[in-house]
DNA sequence: CCCGACACAAAGGC
DNA sequence: AGCCTTTGTGTCGG
């Protein structure tokens, strides 16, 4: 059973040792509780019966409960006998808010789990060099991790489902057990700027982050590595679960009073050969374990992390704001300091029709501030699109720096898409309302510019005024007014980031239209499998109306290969528990 | 009341 | 700058 909410105060969610922000009032009182994650990314909680928040708003993000330690089912060994530690290194990146001492979800929306698992004692690459085995003598094959709900009350597995970001248009299936090598959990804020990538260079930024290209971990392997094992290359560094829901099917409700509670658990296992008893009733990694046929090997649970109690809320209205307006976010709403008004436009007319159509609401009530983030001249507020371990504030003066934007040449780093004829290169920028994007220090100021490297544009991402800064290397330091100067922070402060990738090769005689071209967001994506992504899919239809059977869902007679190009399933065999 | 399906719309990606 | 995507959620109807 779960503990109660003591774990809230667990590291991974950063609410303890987050900074609290602000809070933004309306007549109702606080309505967004704002924190700033350890990254400098910032988690805004909100009550969605209180405030409507657009889908893409980056408020949607935000680091949800912590996860604690289940007793472990297995210990590992390396080849010396010697004791391996392991450990798990989730979070949840989307889709639950903190409410009232409950983290509450819903089941509509999308919520994002991500992990890797970490080897203390023992470097990553090292890792990968030897071989290991299950406490009861087993070989081990390679590592995965799994993703799995219960419910509180009675203990039993519930089903999730995931989407691909085409949503209704696209399959769904179980979240697939994914096999992953050791590393580190990228930051939250990485999470988001990945989480909808299809620009070449753009991923290729990312690359590192979630994969491991075997060529990389070098020589003085043994025979028997692991490495050796694993049935993909690139093997993926990070499990991300993105676009997850729990199934439609569950039910939210214990009695009309009582909702029932839900955890989600993040297994950590390992492929041996063959088949291997199943685990028994009372342990609380029983059906955890699965069976792959086509592979003839079975994941057996090492460990796993479970979140506190979490409650879902249904499609009721009840569950929904019931103000019209929406709050806007966007975010060049504040590039220009502090936030107008805002009250949403309800464009309108059509939309209060529906709405009374129903049943009259409190229809007029003026809701929305705006995410003034520092409106009253308070806290000076990050905005990035970018990465941001690339840049830094100091606790102690204030400075605010961007370091070390590394520019990585296509030999030095693995590509994202691995391709030989881009360069990656990123620009950027420092910009608040005193110092607009234009006039960016940046562009006043070349510092620490390493030397210019001479590329041709390619023709998705012509050159633009942007490209005289091409650099291999920039850095600079800029100090942030702190304390006389407070009135120039007072409104936001925006770093951008901007990645173009420049196309060493000739470029293609003719340009092919975007829409022409594989939709990287179709399956490749939803797999976390950006190795793939030119794979063939039939675009989806149109047509308004759905085309009969075009929409499949993977159910436990499903056959994954019906819908997914079978190389982006190298990576080891998926269970539909439908 | 539930759910599948379709629709709208706002911010992000390119 | 303007299109195309993605995703929260409004709505209808079984």
């Amino acid at each position: 059973m779960m503990e109660d909410l003591d774990h809230l105060n667990d590291e991974n969610i950063n609410i303890d040792e987050n900074e609290f922000l602000e809070t933004l009032d309306n007549a109702d009182g606080d309505v967004i509780k704002t924190f700033r994650n350890a990254d400098g990314s910032l988690s805004s909680h909100f009550d969605k019966r209180k405030v409507r928040i657009a889908p893409r708003s980056t408020l949607q993000f935000k680091i949800g409960p912590g996860f604690t330690p289940v007793v472990p089912n297995h210990k590992i060994l390396n080849d010396f006998g010697q004791i391996q530690e392991i450990k798990l290194e989730p979070r949840i990146d989307r889709g639950f808010d903190f409410i009232d001492d409950d983290w509450i979800g819903y089941k509509r929306n999308y919520f994002t789990v991500v992990t890797s698992f970490d080897t203390p004692g023992t470097d990553h690459i090292e890792f990968m060099k030897q071989a290991y085995h299950l406490d009861n003598g087993v070989e081990i094959k390679y590592f995965a991790t799994k993703l799995a709900a219960k419910c509180l009350e009675d203990d039993k597995l519930i089903n999730l489902v995931q989407h691909t970001a085409k949503r209704d248009k696209g399959p769904q299936f179980a979240p697939p057990i994914h096999v992953i090598a050791p590393a580190n959990l990228p930051k939250h804020q990485i999470i988001r700027d990945a989480s909808n990538v299809r620009n070449e260079s753009k991923m290729k930024k990312f690359d590192s982050y979630f994969f491991l290209h075997k060529e990389d971990v070098g020589t003085g392997c043994e025979v028997r590595s692991v490495l050796a094992n694993y049935p993909s290359d690139p093997i993926k560094k990070v499990a991300r679960y993105e676009r997850i829901q729990f199934a439609s099917s569950i039910t939210l409700k214990k009695t009309s009073q009582q909702n029932r509670r839900f955890s989600l658990l993040v297994v950590l296992g390992c492929y041996v050969k063959g088949r291997h008893d199943g685990i028994q009733q009372s342990s609380p990694y029983h059906e955890l374990d699965h069976y792959d046929e086509e592979t003839d090997m079975t994941f057996v649970p090492i460990l796993m992390e479970k979140t506190p109690p979490l409650i879902i809320r249904g499609r009721s209205p009840s569950n929904y704001c019931q103000q019209i307006k929406v709050m806007h976010t966007k975010k060049s709403d504040f590039d220009n300091g502090s936030p107008q008004e805002n009250d949403l436009d309800v464009p309108a007319d059509k939309k209060e029709r529906k709405r009374r159509g129903r049943k009259s609401k409190q229809p007029d009530l003026k809701t929305t501030a705006n995410v003034s983030h520092d409106s009253a001249g308070r806290i000076p507020t990050l905005l990035t699109n970018g990465l941001p371990s690339t840049f830094e504030i100091s606790p102690t003066s204030g400075n605010m720096r961007i370091k070390n934007i590394q520019l990585h040449s296509s030999s030095t780093e693995t590509s994202f898409p691995r391709g030989f004829q881009s360069e990656s290169l990123s620009v950027a920028y420092f910009s608040n309302s005193a110092t607009p994007i234009q006039d960016s220090i940046f562009k006043k100021r070349r510092l620490n510019i390493s030397k210019p490297v001479v590329l041709e544009s390619n023709l998705e991402e012509p050159l633009d005024d942007i490209t005289e800064n091409i650099f291999n290397t920039i850095s600079f330091e800029e100090r942030t007014p702190s304390k006389e100067n407070k009135e120039r922070l007072s409104s936001t402060s925006v770093f951008l980031l901007k990645h173009v990738t420049y196309d060493v090769s000739e470029p293609p005689a003719v340009a092919i239209p975007r829409a022409m071209l594989p939709n990287k967001m179709e399956i490749s994506y939803c797999l976390n499998d950006y190795s793939s992504s030119f794979i063939e899919y039939p675009p989806p239809s149109t047509s308004h109306k759905r085309l009969p059977g075009s929409r499949r869902l993977l159910t436990a007679s499903g056959n994954p290969s019906d819908l997914l190009n079978p190389a982006d399933w190298s990576d080891g065999p998926s269970i539909f528990r439908h």
